[in-house]
RNA sequence: CGGGGCAUGGUGUAAUGGUAACAUACACGCUUCGGGAGCGUGUGAUUCUGGGUUCAAAUCCCAGUGCCCCGACCA
């Protein structure tokens, strides 16, 4: 894409009232806009990285054999009404409207509408286990919308519910999806620590959090430094300074950003809504399930806590708006020339890359602008390169530059 | 929902009772071009809304709304 092309701007200065490092450099980076409290448009930068962090979860969930599904954001109150959840519980932070005499929620979550397809689809031991999932925007009356991206009223998430015809099987894919949940966090730059925690009253047994240590995260948890034992600060049983159950070491206390949980959701939808299967002896059994949701938006702006320094963001690569950031020194002449080619050439070879071709940019801009929306590579071509017939090649995570000959161009980024 | 703070061009700020100023951004021209360049010209604000006090309100008073922070809440 030509960045004389795109219609957002870059901000020298951060909107006074967003004070997480999150909303601030999203902002100014020109990625999103804000609407209201928690509630932010994203814009043709942002998109890309929110479509970037989907696309990883689609591969990842559909290869432990998720099937995506779109359900509606529009909700029957009658299904609500069958657990008992219409006016308790997440009910109390559903947006609901009126058509008529007839009620309808706005989707915080989908346990009741998955549970009633799967009710009239699923019959038999032989369909189980299945899994499901759907990304989508979540709607809910958060009573203190905060911290950008962090948590919002609207926003988007990934959220997968499996079925399974015995307990034995529920935690068989409990661990598969462990697995999978950190594979997606590492694809997308952040350590996410699998954090024991409460399970609401669902289950006696812990559910699991991954959490992000970020100074702006809302959660507090009790965690070793090696990882390998974690819990959140509302339900440990032990405290900082204390020795690691696991391995001896010294218990940190820290803030996190929570950005997926996974949840045993045993029998407490099917029983109240009927979803039975035949099983194998021919008895009638309810279905046993389990939740896991990730906050894609969210995400998005917990990478953003971690990876930024002082100049703008440093996106990890594989959820970076593009790959290259591509700069042309001198706006006109054999660099303006030969930049136009090599643009094209890396576009044809299916490089993303944001080609700076803005006339009216000084340098100065152009590497204010390239530091603060944080391309992972960025290339620039100038009188200086050409005469050694290189261009130089700088990483956002990196200070030194170097050149390459353009030659060896299309070799090197491979 | 309790506590605190803030509200002035797109963005950041100034103006403490006398009719809105500066920077930046944007447009045009010239000069520039390896880290947010220089000069000039220009566009752009019912000072959040409503009411009150006053000869006169961005400024004082009342009410509302919005936003930020802390707490409560967070399948």
């Amino acid at each position: 894409m030509r960045q004389s092309q795109l219609f957002t701007k870059t901000l020298k200065e951060a909107p006074k009232d967003e004070k997480s490092i999150n909303s601030q450099l999203l902002i100014r980076g020109g990625f999103i806009h804000k609407e209201m409290a928690g509630v932010y448009s994203y814009l043709p930068l942002g998109l890309k990285v929110l479509k970037n962090i989907g696309n990883i979860i689609r591969e990842e969930m559909d290869n432990i054999g998720g099937q995506e599904i779109a359900m509606t954001v529009f909700q029957p109150k009658h299904l609500w009404e069958e657990t008992g959840r219409w006016s308790k519980t997440v009910g109390e932070v559903m947006y609901k409207c009126r058509e008529g005499n007839k009620e309808i929620g706005l989707g915080p979550t989908h346990e009741e509408m998955l549970t009633d397809i799967i009710r009239h689809h699923v019959k038999s031991y032989t369909e189980l286990p299945l899994y499901i999932y759907q990304i989508q925007t979540k709607f809910r009356k958060e009573p203190r919308a905060r911290s950008g991206l962090l948590r919002g009223r609207e926003f988007l998430m990934k959220d997968l519910y499996s079925f399974h015809s015995s307990e034995k099987d529920f935690k068989r894919y409990y661990e598969i999806m462990k697995k999978a949940y950190s594979k997606i966090f590492e694809r997308c730059g952040l350590s996410a620590i699998i954090t024991e925690a409460s399970g609401s009253g669902f289950t006696k047994e812990y559910t699991h959090e991954f959490q992000v240590l970020a100074p702006e995260g809302e959660d507090v948890i009790i965690c070793c430094p090696k990882r390998d034992f974690a819990q959140n600060q509302e339900i440990a049983n032990t405290k900082a300074g204390n020795r690691c159950p696991s391995c001896k070491n010294i218990l940190n206390k820290a803030r996190s950003i929570e950005v997926g949980n996974i949840f045993p959701l045993g029998v407490r939808y099917s029983k109240d809504m009927n979803a039975y299967f035949i099983d194998r002896d021919g008895k009638k059994k309810l279905i046993i399930m389990g939740s896991y949701g990730i906050g894609i938006s969210r995400t998005m702006g917990a990478v953003v806590e971690v990876h930024h320094d002082e100049k703008g963001i440093i996106w990890p690569e594989e959820i970076a708006p593009f790959q290259v950031h591509f700069i042309q020194v001198e706006n006109t002449g054999r660099v303006k020339k030969t930049s136009e080619r090599l643009y094209e050439n890396l576009w044809k070879g299916n490089c993303e890359v944001l080609y700076d071709d803005r006339a009216n940019k000084t340098i100065g801009e152009k590497f204010a602008d390239c530091d603060l929306i944080g391309i992972p590579m960025r290339i620039v071509v100038s009188e200086r390169t050409l005469a050694k017939k290189s261009v130089e090649i700088k990483k956002r995570n990196e200070k030194k530059a170097k050149l390459v000959e353009i030659k060896q161009l299309s070799r090197f980024l491979k």
